[in-house]
DNA sequence: ATGTGACTGATAGTCCGTT
DNA sequence: AAACGGACTATCAGTCACA
């Protein structure tokens, strides 16, 4: 389970930051425009911490993907 | 977005009653497997608050499901 | 067996920086 | 641009009594 998480935040991870450098956004313009603050979504690619829902939500609605896909591997 | 959140949240709420039901189990049951309170389980399939990705891989592995299946519409 | 409100400790998430 | 830290606040995680 704990394994699972870990495996789950890294897939998020890497799926973030894939579809942001796509996007041609920074972290900073991500943040600003999903309201969340720029350091979380530096945290999140990192895998640190464990973002809540809506937070998810949100980046995936300005990362134009349904929440889904950011826990599909690439 | 909050539109998003809200619609995201009911669907996770469906599925994993009707994984719990499927999979015969109570609340209580999931609850204990997966090692959360059971009025939590309880707001979370009332589509109330806003679980973190730590308690969703949690109850998605006692379902025996990954997580993103979690936010496939039925 | 579940829904609900109230309550608290833990931590998610922010805001200020520096490297 | 991004990683990282410290201090702070909002809210989630988890429990309880009760219907």
């Amino acid at each position: 389970m704990a394994r699972s998480f870990d495996q789950v935040r890294k897939i998020l991870a890497q799926n973030i930051r894939a579809l942001r450098d796509e996007g041609q956004l920074s972290q900073e313009e991500l943040a600003l425009r999903a309201d969340v603050d720029r350091t979380y979504v530096s945290q999140i690619e990192r895998a640190i911490g464990n973002p809540s829902l809506l937070v998810l939500c949100k980046l995936s609605v300005v990362l134009g993907v349904d929440v889904k896909q950011l826990f599909d591997p690439i």
